[in-house]
DNA sequence: TAATTTAACTTGTAATTACAAGCAAATATA
DNA sequence: TATATTTGCTTGTAATTACAAGTTAAATTA
C-alpha cells in the first residue's frame, strides 16, 4: 500500500494501535494535538487529520479546550451493522463449522438477488456455516461470493477465521455496507434441524447483500437465527 | 445559533440546501472546490472541510481527478422500511392508524432500555400506531418519546404526518442513527389481534432506541410486524 | 486515421501562520 | 475564606502556498 507513507496516515496508525494495544486505553486521553506534531514531527492539520479519521470510526472523541479520549469500541455492531459476524457475538465462546466446506459453483437461477452478467459468468464460492454457543446451534448462514479473482481463498479460509478478515487481507476487499431483507419464518424441516429447534419454530431469516471496496464486487448470505434465547443486535 | 457566521457552515449550508431542493440533482457534479471558492469567497481548506461534511453525511461523493457529485439519499441507516416479497408497492398506500393516541404517562419501570435520571423523572409521550396496506395490518409499532422540551408535539404530530418530520419542522431533531434488537417470535394473543394473524405465527419484533441530533434525545420504539407477504429491508 | 503525448482540469496531501473559543487551575482580589 | 480574574493549556476556524496524483480531452505524432 502506497499509502504508507502518507504522513497523516502514519499518525493515524500509531495512535489506532496504540489504542487497539491498550496503550492508551478506554477514557484516558490521547497526547493534544501540539504533543503528537511533536512526537511525529509534523504540523498540526496533518495531526487534526489523524485524528479526524479516528473519530469518524469511532475510535475517539474530541472535547474543545478539554482534548481527546479514547472510546470503547464499538460492541454487538454484528449481524445488522457492517461487522463480521464473529465479531457479532463479542464471544470466544461461539464455535463456527463448516455444513459445506467452501466450494466453487453456479449461482441458482432463482437467486434472490439481480446479478451482473460477471457474476453469473464466473458463479461464485458457495459454503454453509453453523455457528454454536455451548454447543447449543444459534445461527446458520449460506454465503455466496463471486468467483471472481479470489485465486487462493479456499485454501485460506478456514473454521476459525473470520471471513471479513481473509477478504481483506488476501484479497484486500473491505465491507463497506449493504441491504437486507428481514423475515420472521417459521422453521421448516430443514433448518429445524440444523438448528435442533422444533419445526413450525420462529426464525429470524435475513438476505444480505454486502457491498466492498471492490468495483461491482458484492458478497450475498442468507441466515437463519434461533432468537429463542439470544437476540440480534445492530447499531446504525 | 453562533455557527451561521462561520464560513464552512455557509459552504456547506449552500450546498445541503442546492442537494435537497435539487438544484443539483442525484448523480449531477457539484462545482468545483476551486469554484465553490470564488462563488463564496473562501479559500480551499473553508471548501474542502465543508465537503468533508457532507460526504460524511452521504449527501456527495468524492473521485480525485474527476470531482464531486450527488448521491442518493440514504433511506435507511439501519431505519427499515417494509417492502413486498411479490410487488414493489408505493408507500401511499400505507395507511396509519393511531391505536392509542399520543399521552404524557411515566416510563415503566421494566423498561428495555436503560433511562437517565431526567428521562426517568419527566416521563415519556406514548403512543401505538398500526400500519395497513390494502386494509391488511402490516405493522405495530409502540413508541416512546421523552417528554423533553416537546412543547406542542401533541397538537402538531397526527395520523398523516410523518414523527420523523414533525420533530425535525417543529423541534429542530434530527434521527442521526440507533441500536435495535431484533428477534423473531411467536405472536401473543394480542399481537395476533391487532395484525389479524393466527396466534403462535412468526412475527418479528424489534425494540429500537434512536440516537437524536439533540444532546441526550433518545426515541424509542418497540416494533411487531407480520413478514408473510412483506419483509424489512434497510441499507446500512 | 489511430495511437500517443501533452495540457488543463480535478481532488489529495502538507507545511505555515494566526487568531478564536472552550476549559481548568493558579492567582489575585474582595 | 470565598469569589473573581488571569494565565496557560486545549481544540476550532481560516487564509495562504506548494506540489502530488488522478482524469479527461485536446493536440501532436506515427
Amino acid at each position: 500500500m502506497s499509502e504508507d507513507r502518507l504522513r497523516y496516515v502514519k499518525v493515524y496508525n500509531f495512535l489506532k494501535n496504540a489504542i487497539i494495544n491498550q496503550t492508551y486505553k478506554i477514557g484516558d486521553p490521547i497526547p493534544s494535538e501540539n504533543e503528537l506534531c511533536h512526537m511525529h514531527s509534523v504540523t498540526r492539520p496533518t495531526v487534526r487529520q489523524a485524528l479526524q479519521k479516528l473519530v469518524s470510526e469511532g475510535y475517539i472523541l474530541k472535547h474543545q479546550g478539554k482534548g481527546s479520549i479514547v472510546m470503547p469500541p464499538k460492541t454487538g455492531l454484528g449481524i445488522l451493522s457492517i461487522n463480521s459476524t464473529t465479531q457479532a457475538f463479542n464471544n470466544n465462546e461461539v464455535q463456527t463449522k463448516f455444513l459445506k466446506r467452501p466450494e466453487v459453483q453456479l449461482f441458482n437461477t432463482d437467486f434472490p438477488f439481480q446479478l451482473s452478467e460477471n457474476e453469473v459468468k464466473f458463479g461464485c464460492i458457495h459454503f454453509k456455516r453453523i455457528r454454536k454457543l455451548h454447543d447449543k446451534p444459534l445461527l446458520f448462514e449460506e454465503t455466496y461470493l463471486p468467483n471472481i479473482d479470489l485465486q487462493g481463498f479456499i485454501d485460506n479460509f478456514s473454521e476459525d477465521k473470520s471471513l471479513f478478515n481473509v477478504l481483506f487481507n488476501h484479497h484486500k476487499i473491505e465491507i463497506l455496507g449493504g441491504e437486507q431483507k428481514i423475515w420472521a419464518i417459521q422453521a421448516t424441516k430443514e433448518i429445524a434441524e440444523i438448528l435442533d429447534i422444533k419445526p413450525t419454530a420462529p426464525v429470524l431469516h435475513l438476505k444480505r447483500k454486502l457491498h466492498t471496496s471492490k468495483n461491482g464486487f458484492f458478497l450475498y448470505s442468507f441466515l437463519y437465527c434461533n432468537t429463542e434465547s439470544y437476540y440480534l443486535q445492530g447499531e446504525f
